[in-house]
DNA sequence: CTATAAATATGACTTTGGTCATGTTTAATA
DNA sequence: TATTAAACATGACCAAAGTCATATTTATAG
């Protein structure tokens, strides 16, 4: 449903939004350890993330990573999206082509309204709904 | 959500389902060309199916694979749990642990009832179920 | 009983996702 | 302005999924 990598992805961020501000970075070392998510691996998928503005960082001494007010605002989606790629959860489950629901494969009815309605929450929900999820205790972070 | 490998698998019974009695067995080669997949991957694919019970089959000439009555009666579940391992459905999607509702992670509601849904779809639904779809024409088999 | 047609078993090859290491650029601070 | 601490960029490496080829076993039919 969604790779290592975005689970990684994910994770980082839902750190970051909960623990960072914009004057208070935090280290890939440190959230390596905190996520526990190999460090290297962690950096690069933080590079994508950022060259696609969906987390902040500055370099040099007293730098690192957080969540500006703007990236606050991004929808869970467009994280998968940009380490996964597009079609990962558009995809028919018996075909490789799109899911259409006026040539439903066997499967379609299955999954379909579970794989929908996954993908439409996906877009409507921001990273800052899950920040008060987790405030108000409703879920954990995993670490 | 599926490896590719139970993909083909769900396509190939789905076909054979369809398209083969006791006493009309179908090649590997003949299903290959028809579900669009490659012959000796398939074959890797069907000997696993087979040695597992959930598709019929006999050596030698006119010989050939079909689904037996008891094969019809068998469910998604089974199929999809043979090729992908037992846990591919059921671990959570941000950590590597068993999903627990009773400590769910931030996307644990967005995605949750969606996945145990379409778990539960699997588990419930037989070979034969989606056949009727087909016959009914509710649903197309995807070559 | 022999020849042949099929599944079956085994293992090698390829591609892709995941992992890691090394060097380069940028910014703070002394 | 020099030093240094951090992200950034690039690419090598490894493991797993997917793909394919070859040899073996089994059953039919002549
Ligand atoms: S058509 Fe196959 S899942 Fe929608
Ligand atoms: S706890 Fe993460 S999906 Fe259920």
């Amino acid at each position: 449903m969604l790779s290592n990598s975005s689970k990684y992805a994910l994770k980082a961020v839902l750190y970051l939004a909960v623990n960072s501000t914009e004057n208070h970075k935090i280290l890939v070392k440190t959230l390596s350890s905190r996520i526990n998510v190999p460090k290297a691996y962690l950096s690069k998928i933080l590079q994508e993330l950022s060259k696609h503005n969906l987390v902040s960082s500055t370099k040099g001494p007293k730098g690192g990573f957080y969540l500006a007010e703007e990236n606050r605002e991004v929808r869970l989606v467009q994280i998968v999206n940009t380490i996964d790629g597009d079609n990962r959860l558009t995809s028919c489950l018996l075909s490789l082509n799109q899911c259409n629901a006026d040539y439903p494969c066997p499967l379609h009815d299955l999954a379909g309204k579970a794989k929908s309605n996954f993908l439409k929450n996906l877009e409507e929900t921001t990273v800052q709904d899950l920040v008060f999820d987790i405030a108000s205790g409703k879920s954990f972070l995993p670490l």
